[in-house]
DNA sequence: AATAGCAATGTAAGCGCTTACACAGCATCA
DNA sequence: TGATGCTGTGTAAGCGCTTACATTGCTATT
């Protein structure tokens, strides 16, 4: 096991000082040429890499940025996430990514551990956060932004899942729905969850229904949970229309319902959300709302870029999304 | 804009020195309780987190580990990263994840960058790799494991991308198959790709076919390409059976079959491989290779922990594929 | 020719932590 | 009672970098 190289081998080598070598790499016009080409010698010569943790110590700065999402085994995050990634790329930034499991106290472990590690600012999904962490945040002044969702008041790059949500809900209850069943991720700790659910009841009581009454199945992510809610909904209920609360979820329930032998849209209409890949390749082709992920995961680098270099403050923006057409809404029967 | 509190801080508040605060934290059985109730309470009246990149300079273990994947938004490698993170994260190591957009030169630079951020070892994805890549993990000592691929040679925890292939080509074959097109993923720089493609080349020489004539599209990652590839397969070579390379190009061919007006499997059969979600969730269900993705991410993460804790070599290990039978393969017409 | 001004480099003081070693206080044992 | 061994803490030396400041040797300027 060799030693790993450290500046001071370089600098003995190339015959110069740590400090005309660590201005080579971070500021090559201060020093000149010949000189540079010697200490780059030296640093191939003998494969030297720096040492970031001392970098960071030594300098303060990490061109870190780090990023908690509920999962990555979902492709609910995967694209806008890329996206961020690709842009902090671009600018030198690195990413660091942590997942929670959908579990509040993990991510409050994941989020002290990128801050621990050196992350300049954050990217959170969704406002639901117990408030030690948001005022842990704050003493280490690490800016912090929300996707997914959008608050005026918090910082957030997203989009508004309610009137999304009450979009859709309304184009159907326009076609005249009237059984409408819902099959949601779970609401406890997902404010993006609620608030889609919260569209529907609105779309629904703005047109005449009690939105008490339509029935809301939670179930976790996973095409599984989506295909054993839809079986409930359709055991109990018996609703024309199932809104789901994102893609995946309704991918379930559209794989079910054939089981069910139902023909979607004929005798059930399914929706998603998210307009991810998947809501393309089923077949019917979900009707869903589109989502501007990578848009969004561009301007929440972009955003976060600039607040870690102290360029002004972390802003919210609220992204369009539209309906996304598919095969599986039609009137009832 | 506070100042983060330090180690130093805590200890004036608490009235210890700074090696005992250290200790409180790593070692807390070796402080007594008193004391240690006293420090605990100053790091929580602070807020104080620990800056890791001080830790990691001073003790020399950063207890993380790097990954490199091709790509965050495929859904071919969430799954087992995400199992690969879970078996990590019980063991008290953190991962830090790089994507390389399948460029070599990328990946390379992530692999720097996660060795200079202290990573430990490094799970990386495919044999396919620059020498010089290799030689800069060997001098900084860092132990590199490849997954998603098998070689006894080198340290990999995979599978044998060309036997699983052959196998269900084999039985492709053995249904009457003759005309055959492959939909593959670049092979370049990809050694996966091409077992795979060697896999079917092979089966159809063993079935008495000539491996030239089977004509092989190559199609980047994407729903889309895949169809682009397709439609190029029909139009010159209209085969009895489409071999894609993985689920997500067989899906994008599934959808375009459609388009064509081609019942699968009746007019033309379509086969995956990988066994993601996506694979049971197409209709028809295509028929695919079921990869343990579970199971490699686990191994993967306990040979590297292993590795980083010196407890041996890294060894390579080669898991079990099964053909999972969906509803695209059937005997031709 | 003396002076200022500048460019290239060196010197050395930390950054916040861990840990080997030193030290003090106390129980234990001959 | 004095030597012996613990145990709980403190002291201080780095870990590998960055960077403010000092130094040196030039070229321009007067």
């Amino acid at each position: 096991m060799t030693n790993t190289p450290t500046l001071e081998d370089v600098a003995a080598r190339a015959g110069v000082s740590t400090a005309t070598v660590s201005r080579c790499l971070n500021a090559p016009e201060k020093v000149i040429e010949p000189t540079r080409a010697r200490v780059m010698a030296a640093v191939e010569a003998l494969g030297y890499a720096p040492n970031f943790s001392a970098r960071a110590l030594a300098a303060k700065r990490t061109q870190t940025i780090g990023a908690v999402i509920p999962t990555m085994e979902n492709a609910i995050f995967a694209e806008g996430l890329q996206a961020f990634q690709e842009r902090l790329g671009e600018a030198g930034y690195m990413l660091l990514v942590a997942s929670s499991s959908y579990d509040p106290a993990r991510e409050a472990e994941a989020i002290r551990a990128l801050v621990a590690r050196g992350a300049e600012g954050l990217l959170l999904i969704g406002h639901d956060r117990d408030p030690a962490v948001i005022e842990f945040l704050a003493t280490q002044s690490v800016p912090a932004l929300v996707a997914w969702a959008h608050d005026a008041a918090r910082p957030s790059i997203g989009f508004d899942n309610r009137a999304a949500m009450a979009a859709l809900a309304a184009r159907a209850l326009d076609l005249g729905h009237r059984r409408i069943g819902v099959i949601s991720a779970p609401r406890a700790g997902n404010d993006r969850a609620r608030a889609r659910v919260e569209g529907v009841r609105a779309a629904a009581g703005a047109a005449g229904l009690n939105p008490d009454d339509i029935p809301v199945i939670e179930a976790p992510y996973g095409i599984e949970a989506g295909g054993e809610a839809f079986d409930r909904l359709m055991e109990t209920a018996a609703p024309s229309l199932v809104i789901c609360g994102n893609d995946v979820l309704a991918a379930g329930a559209l794989k079910r319902a054939r089981d069910w032998r139902l023909s979607v849209p004929r005798d059930v209409s399914i929706t998603g959300f998210d307009g991810i890949e998947l809501s393309r390749l089923v077949t019917p082709a979900l009707t869903t709302v589109h989502v501007p992920h990578r848009a969004m995961g561009v301007a929440a680098a972009e955003a976060l870029m600039a607040a870690c270099a102290g360029e002004g403050e972390l802003a919210s923006l609220c992204l369009k999304t539209e309906i996304s057409d598919g095969e599986t809404l039609a009137p009832p029967r």
